[in-house]
Formats: structure tokens, sequence, C-alpha cells
DNA sequence: TCTTGACTTGGAGTTAACTCCAGGTGTTAT
DNA sequence: ATAACACCTGGAGTTAACTCCAAGTCAAGA
């Protein structure tokens, strides 16, 4: 699979996957004998599950340091699970957070119709 | 109030401030006769609504828009409206973002307690 | 064969949002 | 009055994560 197609398949633009390629994030890429780039569907997988990650805010480092691990094996089972979890906690706060400005703006909005309806008939009030 | 006062208060550095007013996030602070900067109550309540909005992703740059037109009076109340419920829509799409990457952080932490059991009996798998 | 278009590289440029710094001024406690 | 400390300014530096570029190579169709 050619550079092109799996951006297109996964949404990521080739020089992002160029550039996760030379900072490490991605392996290697096996090339072609003409030195083209030819992902397999593992990399496909992989290119997926980076990209539902940063989606979500994850750091490139730590998905970075993620591969690093499950490239040395077995060994590295519990601290690679450890990340996850750490993750997991992190968007959970993050949604919260997420939860919280939501509420306020729909008070705001709600606010702001009050203001408007209001203003139809009398003198509409500052609001900021 | 000082400057490092509502930075304390409202969790902001006090470059951050100075940074807000420099792009004109805030508007030019009151000054006291030397020049030092005096904060209102009305500063801290836009600091910390500024706060919250940023916790949640919201550019610096669609805030300043929003307090440009805030400062223009209330002919400007529809479009501010606008841009409160454009970004209450794009946090709630990145909620659902965090959603999924949530759901799929909790399947591989799942699988990774499976193999980390399993491995106790038999020899254990590879898993990415 | 020649052209067109996709691919290659190393490196430079961009953007957002701070964050830090040097050099100077004002304020307060001893 | 002098030290210590908070404040001021304009401008430079930082970080993350791309994004773009120039100059060159390769493959396929007219």
């Amino acid at each position: 699979m050619r550079i092109s197609e799996i951006s297109e398949e996964c949404g990521v633009s080739v020089d992002t996957l160029r550039y996760y390629e030379r900072i490490g994030l991605l392996p290697p890429v096996e090339r072609k004998d003409s030195g083209i780039r030819d992902y397999s569907d593992l990399d496909v997988r992989r290119v997926n599950f980076i990209k539902c990650m940063r989606n979500a805010g994850l750091p490139v480092k730590v998905l970075t340091r993620y591969y690093k691990l499950v490239q040395q094996g077995d060994e590295t089972i519990n601290e690679r699970k450890a990340i996850l979890v750490e993750q997991r906690a992190n968007i959970a706060a993050q949604m919260a957070e997420l939860q919280e400005t939501l509420d306020l703006l729909e008070y705001k909005i709600n606010h702001y119709d009050k203001v408007v309806l209001r203003s139809k008939n009398t003198i509409g009030d500052i609001n900021d």
C-alpha cells in the first residue's frame, strides 16, 4: 500500500505519516526496490489507533513511548497497560471539564435567548 | 486587585494575563497612579470565563472576537450567540470523540488484563 | 522517448499559546 | 535610606505537531 493510499484510508496526511516515521512513532516502513514505502495492514491498524488517540489529545511522545515498549516485548506489558490506564484517566478528566464548559455555555446561550426576547418589548440589557 | 492576586484566584499565570491584555482578549486594565494594574471584579469574572473556555480548547481568537462583539453593544447579540452555539456544538462533538477513544482504551486495557492472566499459565502472546 | 505525476530526502517554516528575560520603576519593611 | 520584592515594558524564546519546500528519482501512458 502506497503512502497516498494509507493517507486517504486513515485520514492522515502523507507529510504526517513521514513525520511519524521520522520521529519513531511508526517503525521504519517496508520499501519496494525503488525505495517507495509499502505499508502493511498492521501499519494501517497502527495508524488508525494513533489517529484515534491523537484525536483525544494524547501527546505524540506518549504514543511513541508506548510503541517503544511494544517493540521490547512481553516484559513491558505492565508498563504499557499503566500508560493506557493513565491516559484513560486523563480523558475521563477532560470529559468532565468539557461537561462543565458545556453547562456554562448552555447557561449563557439560554441567557441570550431571554435577553433577545425581552428586548423585543423593553430596552435590552447589556450582557457579556 | 493586583495581577498576582487575580493570577492566584483564577489559576492563570501573570504572564498569561499580560499576554491576554496585549492581544486584546482582556481590555486595557485600569491602572493605579504608579502604573500598576488594578483588576476589577468584572475582570475576575471574565478571566474565569476565559479560563473555562480555554480549558475546553476554545481558541483564543474566538474568545477575542466574542469580546470585541460584546464591546460593540447590543446590535451584536445574535452574532455573539451564534459563536456560543457553534462552540457548544464543537465541544459536544469533541466529547463524542473522547468517548470513542475511551471505549477503545477500555477494550485494550481489558485485553491486556486477559493476556496478563493467561501468561501466568501459558506463554504470553504479543499484543500491541 | 518524453512527459506527467507520485514518490523520495533533509531541512526549513508555521501556528498557537504561552513563557521567559533584561533592564527599569515603584513600594514597603526595617 | 536602603534592601527586598512586586511590578512594568518590549521583545525574544519555547513547545508541540505538523506542513511545506527544493531538488531529485521512478513508473506508466501517448
